[in-house]
DNA sequence: ACGTGTTAGTAACACGTGTTAGTAATATAG
DNA sequence: CTATATTACTAACACGTGTTACTAACACGT
């Protein structure tokens, strides 16, 4: 049998007062003139009654759904791909949960863009969006900015238009690459993370080309490749270049999710790491430390980027406009074994 | 500037109508007698105005949030190792987008799970709960079922009470082990994917147990270890046998992100796969094929899992009720390099 | 001309909550 | 004793939508 739902007016009935007073109970609200003996009868009553507001019925009233969007601006199957993603959901499950809270997850595919935001938003499903995985291309994203609708990234776009947490992936990149170059190495290939639309990826490549340039290094087109988020893809592109027979004794794979198929295919051809090609991935995903080899990898504190963009909406939510428009997290060089012939070292 | 929100009164002002004639256009209302002229007006109108309608007030008067809730019972840090969960979210996300709803995700944190649930549900937040990796000590749950509210089980918990979707986690198991003992092996540890009180957890150790009696093997507590969810539990687990001195040719690691780190332990104390010990793990998650080696595991369909929870789900909301309690979906061993000293196989 | 049916709308109500202005009773000060 | 302030509540409104019952106008048949 269907319990029927437990409404404030049931548990004015119960308490022989008004909804108002038990709204006015239940919110704490200030100056309220209600007395402690009837304050503490209205608790107990819906305490025992086991009285949840209506959440539809509170955000029609408050303009607030108490509900924060996760979007990913990326197509539909990538997602089963994308390992960076349970890292994010705890960070920004952590922010939902201290500020009562909820977490919405959606993704935007790039042909559908400008339909989807608008209905997610228009309809007041949630109260502000974090964005992960920008896209250079995202024409629709200025449109709800237009209408001020409060928007975070995770990641960044050019300009800093919008609130933005991030790692200087270009940098990063950079130093990735120095080191390996530091090693010795003067053919480098490159395997991307995914298509240069996406913001990280332009900039990951960018700063692998300009550790190459700072050496002195020639920008070799037949030593890069585009992956795209999987481990597959990585796998794929490592191997045509590979099969086309251009030198490298080094790999950058921009994500280690590639960087685990890059090195599938260095195995399956011999070219193994560290003994005979040395690899760097970028993330530092929790099972980088426990491949074979453990892998030398950028690490990026994805759970931290999405808590701090969690808690910058919140802010903005609350009304405040925070003066630092992109906050920018560290990122290590974590050594392990895949570009060294040391002995092994989890961490 | 904030634009100012459109109502349906927007729409009806502009088109020279009434809301209620906007209504009964724009949701298509059997037996509306609405002439083809208005009709027409009023949906170039709502168009041009932008007008998507308020998801809480459609909520509140329909009893439909239009989301589906994705709770997952386990504590708060293990989310960032849930290799598992971006597949679940793209099943549930196929669905969701499919009959016009809303995917929430949300934990239940073991001590908290009473109160969660409750919140949750009763709030109206969502208008059914699909529950991934169900815990045998879940007392909240049958909560939920006694007040009638949907749930479906990514998973399965004892009796069939609640209606499921899982893989027989047994059988497959013990099909694994059964395949290593085929091999040749007779001492074969074994690291779960988990505590005890997850019921697939329960279910593959007792399949581990299946298959050692079968062919008259004794169980050897000595080499069996709790996993986590995580490659570094699956790392310190193993580490721990391997320094026991316990003597074994191969591993059943109950889940890939566990055999992660069980092979790390091996490559490290010099027992590597497929060499010096057989291993076998239990997902086929999509990196698995290109760690090394590839790893042999029983494919479970994470995404499908999901999406079939997802539609009995969006059945139930509809008024079905499905015959059928529980949807056994077929698991298939993969056979990698990593019990068997042949060719590397990449699929 | 009158009665009935059909067409094309609309007024009113409901959903459950939070907020504001109003009110009755009591207490206090002059 | 009267006027004012304080206390402790409540009635009414708002939020935006979907549904149901109602109504005016027109058409048709007798």
């Amino acid at each position: 049998m269907n319990i029927k739902r437990v409404t404030s007016q049931d548990v004015a009935d119960a308490a022989g007062v008004s909804r108002t007073t038990v709204s006015l109970v239940l919110n704490n609200t200030p100056n309220a003139q209600i007395s402690e003996e009837t304050r503490q009868r209205v608790i107990t009553t819906a305490r025992s009654l086991g009285y949840v507001p209506d959440a539809a019925a509170r955000a029609l009233v408050s303009r607030r759904a108490q509900i924060i969007g996760l979007v990913m601006a990326r197509s539909h199957y990538h997602i089963a791909s994308d390992a960076f993603l349970p890292q994010t959901l705890e960070g920004l499950l952590d922010v939902a949960h201290q500020n009562g809270m909820r977490l919405l997850i959606d993704i935007v595919e790039p042909q559908h863009q400008k339909e989807a935001y608008l209905q997610l938003v228009r309809a007041k499903h949630i109260d502000g969006l974090i964005l992960s995985g920008p896209r250079l291309d995202d024409e629709a994203l200025t449109l709800l900015d237009d209408e001020n609708f409060p928007i975070v990234l995770i990641g960044r776009l050019p300009g800093d238009r919008y609130y933005s947490v991030d790692v200087d992936n270009r940098s990063a990149a950079r130093n990735a690459v120095e080191h390996l170059i530091k090693l010795g190495h003067r053919r480098i290939a490159c395997i991307t993370n995914a298509s240069p639309e996406y913001s990280a990826a332009a900039e990951r490549l960018a700063g692998y080309r300009e550790a190459l340039e700072a050496c002195g290094l020639a920008y070799d087109q037949n030593l890069v490749r585009y992956g795209d988020f999987s481990s597959k893809s990585g796998y794929q592109q490592m191997k045509q270049i590979i099969l086309s027979g251009a030198e490298f004794s080094a790999v950058f794979a921009a994500s280690d999710e590639v960087a685990y198929g890059v090195n599938a295919a260095l195995v399956e051809q011999d070219l193994h790491s560290p003994e005979k090609t040395a690899l760097i991935g970028f993330d530092d995903l929790p099972m980088s430390a426990y491949i074979n080899p453990p892998l030398t990898t950028v690490r990026v504190p994805a759970t931290e980027l999405a808590r701090r963009a969690g808690n910058l909406l919140v802010q903005i939510l609350e009304g405040e406009q925070p003066e630092q428009k992109v906050q920018l997290l560290e990122t290590h060089l974590i050594l392990r074994h895949s570009c060294n012939l040391g002995k092994s070292m989890l961490s």
